[in-house]
DNA sequence: ACAAAAGTGTTACAATTACACCCATGC
DNA sequence: GCATGGGTGTAATTGTAACACTTTTGT
């Protein structure tokens, strides 16, 4: 039997999910679609879908972020420098019964947004909204991967979900992907609160300020200035050129 | 349309490759094959295969490394201390033109093995064997991702194991698992030059024992004492329990 | 005796932490 | 004035870098 013959594998369905994260009054949010067929129909789902016969990986995982959600996204892979958000893949999901139907394996991605309006639903979807993580997840137990949520995610989407949380809180330590949670200009106070939502603890704002302004190429000075938080005005930053943090930001214990 | 119509969504196969990498006599070594088979008959490959239709894709990634290299994996997902090699997911690729004869989808795994004989051949590979990731990779151009080789590496798989290189080297920084590079019982000494050997750098022996035997859970002395190496008898030690390094080992710079 | 590798001690430096303290605005 | 958040200064602590130096084997 050679290769070549199409019986010698098994067809699988190939899909993308996306666990988009972005930081709302305080909280780090994940953007969930509410599913309008079955299985699992009514539940909250990772927004996602087939991938298409002559598209890449990445370039699914950006198609169907703009027709769920209306978000552009911005692969880092292409410096293009698009105004869109992170995207990166994060990792393959292909146990054998996690979709009732057939067999899929789901490349699922990471998507890192600034706090935007209310996303709007589409595709199949009739439903979208960004919910707490640790509402979806529940209080995280250390055992498990995934807690017990009151209304849990369809498919293994909680495991999904809980890996790609875990991906930005460590990825933010040694990147300095936490700007892709900020709008285009942003105080450091803005980025530390960042900081302190994804990683659910408080920073010290002095240590905080000095350290990220006196990382070459993390920051760059925009020049204006905004009271927008209150208090003595703050200085405005756009991200600088630099995409990994060294020595990194230090998360402290819990 | 129903998403339960076959029809809705086009049909991949699914693969795994591994990238399984060791350290031998001073240098990071990863296992090619020999295909055996058009596309790219005679050239070598990362071993893999089609994932079987029962299958996970972690299971099957085990069972084309006892295949074809007679390795026994042991995934770091279900903790039963197995003899084996570390094996972990590295990324998923999916280029609609990576392989010529059909969509594929490979789903990369990374695998880190002690210095083991010979790996022997099988499947439909006619030839296995270590080779050097600077000769498979070339002379590492910063630029793109896989530099200029001798004898280039089917499909995309140059550029698959420089991802798994990378991983690697950036893992043991933070992480304790340069040991599954090493046997069950090693010195100091043998380990470090396992950090020498993967970075590319020398690392000074009288910081490197400090740092790693400081480093609670790390290492665990096995009682016993070894000479292999020449010089003043060396402690022997298995890995401790410890998965994390913090502070973590701190690569110098190039 | 000598080479080779293991292991310990010490000093200088880099970075973080935990503060005290001042600055510039809105109310 | 006073609360609020922005920003700088400083001392104690932790960890690393760069050595000198001793120890224990094989030849």
């Amino acid at each position: 039997m050679s290769p070549y013959d199409p019986s010698a594998f098994p067809p699988f369905a190939v899909t993308v999910d996306l666990v988009v994260l972005t930081v709302r009054r305080h909280a780090l949010c994940a953007l969930v679609v509410r599913r309008g067929e079955p299985p699992f129909q009514g539940r909250w789902a990772l927004p996602g879908g087939f991938v298409r016969d002559d598209e890449d990986l990445a370039t699914a995982a950006a198609r169907e972020l703009v027709e769920e959600t209306g978000l552009c996204a911005h692969d880092p892979a292409s410096p293009a420098p698009g105004n869109g958000a992170h995207l990166e893949q994060l990792a393959t999901y292909g146990d054998p019964r996690r979709d009732p139907r057939m067999r899929v394996v789901s490349v699922a991605h990471l998507v890192l947004a600034p706090d935007l309006p209310a996303p709007r639903a589409g595709g199949d979807a009739n439903g979208a909204r960004w919910a707490s993580v640790t509402d979806l997840l529940g209080r995280e137990d250390p055992a498990g991967r995934a807690g017990e949520e009151a209304e849990p995610l369809a498919f293994d989407h909680a495991v999904i979900l809980a890996d790609g949380v875990e991906r930005a809180r460590s990825k933010i330590e040694y990147s300095s992907l936490a700007t892709a949670f900020c709008p285009p200009e942003f105080t450091v106070g803005e980025l530390r609160r960042v900081y302190e939502a994804v990683w659910g603890v408080a920073l010290d704002p002095r240590n905080f300020h000095r350290k990220v302004t006196g990382t070459p190429g993390f920051l760059v000075p925009s020049g204006g200035t905004t009271t927008r938080q209150g208090g003595r005005p703050a200085q405005l930053f756009r991200a600088g050129g630099a995409t990994v943090l060294n020595p990194p930001m230090l998360r402290p214990e819990v």
